[in-house]
DNA sequence: AAATATTTTAATCATTTGATTAAAAATAGA
DNA sequence: TCTATTTTTAATCAAATGATTAAAATATTT
């Protein structure tokens, strides 16, 4: 039997094909013919590949979430920096991570929602917003306030403007510089906000 | 020529089963089959009523973007209440609506990507953000920081945790009721929080 | 070079899907 | 009641779409 020699380059179109479609218009409006136009190749051969859409989606998607939560996991987890420091750590690291990927938290938000057995990293997730050092050091901070409060304010204020990035190209409203400006200047804004929701 | 006399009863329902399929499953995974099946009815008479699809979800959209602007849009332009009243009026009437309607922003800011010319009501939206009079009380608070940043902290506090409620749901972190005993608790806390960030 | 294995393509299939049509059923008007 | 109008349905269409097949092109091995 014949060993199995795929030419990594082909491959390699095919998925980056698929990353740059399957995020833009999402899982079910995207066409196995779009990606394999995209890529610049027939559409038979993304079968040949991937077996079947499906396949190929559950591969993009994973990378995605890994994406989404590989630049906080390792932080949120760390016992040897201090709340303060986690924080000066996760804001400009995950909104640089955003910058690069516009996109991607309303690909995963809204594909999750439509599919939630896709999330196939649901566990790991659970246990960051619920048994990470972040937790713990959230909770003797302020013990009255459930820490998942102020994780969906840290993660939300990186995560939320790129979620309505939408709107504002549809409402005319910010070009892509303007929209970049106004992350850069969140970097130092988001970390003082939530150093100040901690402290009153 | 015979006057249109259509019976409410079934254009309500098919309109409200519309809504139910086309907010859980966005507009390219809905097929016109399911939205007939959940009216209880047949296929054709969709199309009798409403023409297409597409004439179809163009009501729905319309209608979500009225109830995801139309809480905030009278709030935002009153010029008889403080910066500090309309916080205070905001932030509650909008975590009611999104209580009410917990699938609201995910559904219409995918569809918004997917389908920016969906998005009938930029121009008054794109007026909210820039030229309401939240805006110049907001600038004279705080003239050397951006006014959209508040904004997108104000509504991305309310809007965020809903957003990420299938993540929530899919980890099984968090049920319904303990879901609303959190966004309960934010009601009184995103107004102190954003209150800081202003005075400070 | 010849033989074998791998990669790529064009053509085609079977299903799904939005939409239409023609007829039946229900309702209103005389 | 009889007729015209409106509403509803079953059957069907045409296009789109995910996937397969068989053959051609390319690469690898001997």
């Amino acid at each position: 039997m014949a060993k199995k020699k795929i030419d990594a380059s082909t491959e390699e179109k095919i998925i980056e094909a698929a990353r740059k479609v399957f995020t833009e218009k999402g899982y079910a409006a995207t066409r196995t013919r779009d990606i394999a136009e995209e890529a610049g190749l027939n559409l038979a051969l993304l079968n040949y590949y991937f077996r079947s859409k499906e396949k190929l989606f559950s591969l993009v998607m994973a990378e995605k979430i890994g994406q989404l939560f590989g630049v906080i996991a390792p932080i949120v987890n760390d016992d040897k920096t201090s709340l303060q420091e986690k924080i000066e750590l996760i804001v400009p690291a995950y909104l640089n991570v955003l910058l690069q990927n516009p996109g991607l938290p309303l690909f995963v938000l809204s594909e999750i929602r439509n599919n939630p057995e896709h999330f196939s990293n649901r566990v790991q997730a659970g246990k960051i917003l619920t048994q990470s050092i972040l937790v713990k050091q959230l909770l003797e901070k302020q013990p009255n306030v459930n820490p998942l409060q102020f994780i969906l304010n840290l993660l939300g204020m990186c995560i939320f403007p790129f979620v309505t990035k939408p709107v504002f190209e549809a409402s005319g409203l910010l070009n892509n510089a303007s929209f970049n400006q106004l992350i850069e200047e969140r970097k130092t804004l988001i970390v003082k906000w939530v150093n100040l929701m901690l402290d009153n």
